[in-house]
DNA sequence: AATGAATGAGCATTCATTCAT
DNA sequence: GATGAATGAATGCTCATTCAT
């Protein structure tokens, strides 16, 4: 299970909190985007979501609280979305694969935001770093899982070292999509690049009989 | 044919500039490995290169600078050594498993080097920038030559689009072994990484008869 | 006589008032003690005395008049509790004795306090400051009419500017012993610094027949 | 033997530190004097010794070194001036009359000064606190050998507890004379001042034939 | 009367860059 | 060419005070 960083507030209305840091985490990102975490004020953030500077700080404790925020918030939003949209139907394999295509999916419409996650989850301290890779770590798990029955069931062969490996080049190659982009997406449209990643991850390893 | 960005400097003796501009490179490896480029200040990497911060200013023009020689410097020593590896013998798809297994082991042996520049490059200019993603963009090129080859021979069958995006896989799944150390490091040493890598990476595309 | 220095308030209800201001100052020692006045924020002040800011700010108008009502207190604290131990017995000198015995007891019953009035008073405004000052007056006063009293009884020999300063003289030794605390309750306890105390201050003084 | 705390500075020069730093300690006397500690800021210091907030920060570490600086300044002076002045003529009782008299009147001297000191001494961090208070003890102690001698050599009465609070009791009345100015100022010139306090400290203590 | 969220002027401190020596 | 003192705009963060509820 996760537990969250708990990030400091001065305010008590939870319910208050949770609209405030919304916005805040809104235009986070959109300046993150922009101009990274470094380059970015924490004026220019408060002014983006609509308040002032003093009650950024009634919301947060520290500026890298919002970094903390914006990823944290991103890794969720990504992983609720794919697991909401994994398919209980068909073989094992065509499960994975479709858990594949929608995490790719994803990825692709999150565009931005994952490209900041990835970029800037190295300023984290220490302490909340952890807690980012931690999801991430949950993620791998995840998506080795269907690995996982796709190898019990013989549909896919490969020992376990393999598909923890394959997990990982999984997702990796969905946030390819998005640190690579200056180059893939001249090439690729997302569905080709879809069809041919999963071409590449999987087929090799499908035992032909 | 790549061309170096221009960084301007006072002085005119070509030689020198080489050489502080190595002392520089060397030392702000160094400190954008501990603390990233945006925690470093310029007076930390003058005093590491071991001269004034005037004299650093004598042979740039900003901070920025700096990053593009540091990520130049290691992407051509990447490239450096990995074109004195290439083989010239056996089967082409030997020479390509040994242009991986060549490349792997440098990144590894270049890990926190690796992992500042692949960091830090988003925080370069657009100028900047543009020379340095040229440069990676060599590098899949230089791959995928080595993949077309065994195509030609018949060693691996897939189009071109198939064997580009295997050439960016090659060289991302390189760059993993450093941004992912957090987590692949435990599971795998370097040579099971790499041969497991290896295999799924092409013998899917192994024509077997 | 003493006016005080009107402290404004929103709220009507007299008795409240005492109540809460009396929450406040009680809170505010404690934290002035701890960090100094301007260390200390309204908010802390707020919460130790058991209300909101807000609340905080319907009995005061600005962070000052704190200080003044604590300082205030102090005083009126200090000098209530000699008032009630003077004596009416013995000889004059007796009762001064007395005094002061009964004067460096409180101050070191009241330590804490002492030390912040004695410390932060500089930071009243002008306007308040010369009400704080008006009591230190007073007490001087009264301290000087006890020594008048032996003089005029021959029990003490000194002209009036002598017995001005020595009054002075008093009240600071008494102060003394909170703000050297340091460095004399290494040295003595309270009772040998009165003894040797009031031997210095008194004994030359007495006429000896 | 006295050490210094060491403030911290990235100038490398000696002899120009002491002299920016003698241009800050005399603005931020001045404005300490004004305002006290807390309520100046580092930017009105930096202006009023003449130079930028930045060149400021190259000759200290934080606000507090300069509030070190300040008391530690001062009592170097008042000691340095006091033992300039210390007499080797005269009786032993003489020469302590002499040094009495020389301080107070270095006192009234430095009266800005001494006030801004003894009203902010508080606001030192432990660490600087312990270095200040180390000087007052040096202090007290020149004065207890003073007093010491006119024992031995059997012009002065009492036992060395005694001595010691007799020492305490003159500094005091020392920086009495600028914290009470408010009032003491009105009842008495320094030479009253003076001549009265030695009366009062010194003569019952007089061994009469 | 009480609350506490909102405000923004104000502050200490940093650091890339310049330029006189 | 080398040095390093000087600069000041910029930044993260604080906190006294207000005011709508």
């Amino acid at each position: 299970m996760l537990n969250n960083k708990k990030v400091p507030s001065m305010v008590k209305d939870q319910q208050l909190i949770k609209v405030r840091r919304a916005q805040m985490i809104k235009g986070a990102v959109k300046l993150f985007i922009e101009k990274g975490f470094h380059r970015t004020t924490t004026r220019e953030i408060a002014k983006e979501a609509g308040f002032s500077i003093g009650t950024l700080y009634e919301y947060i404790g520290s500026k890298e609280d919002i970094l903390y925020l914006v990823c944290d918030d991103i890794y969720m939003e990504v992983s609720k979305r794919l697991k909401k949209q994994l398919s209980e139907n068909g073989t094992h394999l065509e499960r994975l694969k479709q858990a594949i295509t929608s995490y790719f999916h994803i990825i692709d419409d999150m565009s931005d935001e994952v490209l900041v996650m990835y970029q800037e989850t190295k300023s984290l301290q220490k302490d909340a770093l952890k807690y980012v890779l931690e999801k991430e770590k949950e993620m791998v798990e995840m998506m080795q899982n269907l690995i996982q029955q796709c190898i019990q069931s013989g549909e896919l062969t490969m020992n376990e070292q393999e598909s923890k490996l394959l997990a990982h080049n999984i997702l990796v190659q969905g946030q390819m999509w998005t640190f690579r982009r200056w180059s893939i997406r001249k090439l690729f449209t997302l569905d080709e690049y879809i069809s041919i990643q999963i071409k590449q991850l999987l087929y090799n390893h499908t035992s032909t009989i």
